[in-house]
DNA sequence: GAGTGGTCTAGACCACAAC
DNA sequence: TTGTGGTCTAGACCACTCC
């Protein structure tokens, strides 16, 4: 357990059950500093930590702050793949529409960055939040990183199983995003008129070594899903 | 000039100069504290900024990489209101539909945190980029914070006004959007038909002493306008 | 095992905000 | 002026990757 990300959690942690609300200061580095047992250099890294994830803010010559936390039944952005951790723990589930291994065309290859010869896993999903309908998800895997997927598997979080199993772990990831109506098969899926509004995510996962493993494509159905995004210029 | 804002930006020149494909591994830590002539601690700083920022990927006991630069012609999502920075040099402009001192009603006052005695800008603006529409913008600004506003102030970037003669500086932003289809109002000023799809996004800005300044409304305009956003787990 | 990035420390000094 | 967060340093040591 790293230092910062232990002082970062307790200090999160002091927010949440204290019930804090924004604006509230908190105490000063040197105060936590004695508090926690850990230098400067520490403090600040685990407040810094809390600053982008939108906990706090931080104001030179003035103090730590409590920031406004995010409404409720919206969805995060940045972390709407890392579907299973954070929810607002409510329950999602997951149908899958079809799991085949493929070959990619030219334009998968490009966004793979991967072989035609390559053997691609290809997930079809529809995904459930709170028994409402949240998004379809097109997702292709490179089996030569991904050897093994089948239904179970796919039913659940599946980057959790690669990392759990292969130890691959997710290092980033580049998200392209328009506004469109939906065709006739999407909008099927979604249980909405054909020509209804959407929100089309093409996203590409890199490992931490910098290797792509995943592209995935997703549509969210508009009624269901609202989303929040915080912003930090630091 | 902070230093290690200077290291970055000289690291990131590099990059584009050498025009550094995607993968493309950088000099090791030691190599750059040599080159650079700061601390170890300043280097990472640095690297870390560009990692957050997307230039470049770490991997623990492997190296330091160039990252793919995003595709042209998308809009970076984070950085969408601090418009006039950083926009693939398009040209833009702006054309202004409506700029007033109102009285908030009883959610906008709940928006803005503020009375409902208070004077507020209610600023309606139409954005071109490239010579094509853009998005429709409906801004509320706190009079109190910013004393003045004219229409040529709003043609340009009112956040660099307010910087440059309020010395007001944004902080950070809680930014909630949906999907959904356009009424006949914005689909007018948008030139698109009513019912068409869109992108609504709520942003709510912060000085860094933590004070709502502007809540904004924007609506873009779907065929003109793709996004893209970069995201990290680190 | 050699090389590389990442953590952590103690302490000096700087920059900004509020009174 | 005082208190606050922010920068920067030198150096020890840890953790991971790759040969």
């Amino acid at each position: 357990m790293l230092k910062y990300d232990d002082v970062a959690e307790k200090i999160e942690h002091y927010i949440h059950q204290n019930q804090l609300s924004a604006g509230t200061q908190l105490k000063n580095i040197d105060a936590l500093i004695h508090q926690y047992q850990v230098s400067r250099s520490t403090i600040i890294k685990a407040l810094n930590k809390l600053e982008r994830k939108g906990t706090i803010y931080q104001t030179q010559g003035s103090g730590i702050f409590v920031r406004q936390p995010k409404k409720s039944d919206y969805f995060s952005f940045i972390e709407s793949h890392g579907f299973t951790r954070d929810l607002n723990n409510m329950p999602s589930t997951t149908k899958i529409l079809q799991l085949d291994i493929i070959k990619p065309d030219s334009q998968l290859c490009q966004e793979l960055q991967c072989d035609p010869s390559e053997d691609i896993y290809f997930i079809k999903r529809l995904r459930y939040v709170d028994n409402q309908i949240h998004c379809v998800e097109q997702s292709y895997y490179r089996k030569k990183m991904i050897p093994y997927i089948n239904t179970e598997i796919a039913s659940g979080s599946i980057f959790t199983y690669i990392k759990e199993v292969f130890n691959i772990n997710i290092g980033f990831s580049d998200k392209y995003f328009e506004v469109n109506v939906l065709n006739e098969e999407l909008a099927e899926y979604l249980s909405l008129p054909v020509n209804s509004p959407a929100l089309f995510v093409n996203e590409t996962f890199y490992t931490t070594a910098g290797d792509i493993f995943d592209f995935s494509k997703i549509c969210y159905h508009f009624e269901n899903t609202q989303f929040f995004l915080q912003s930090n210029t630091k």
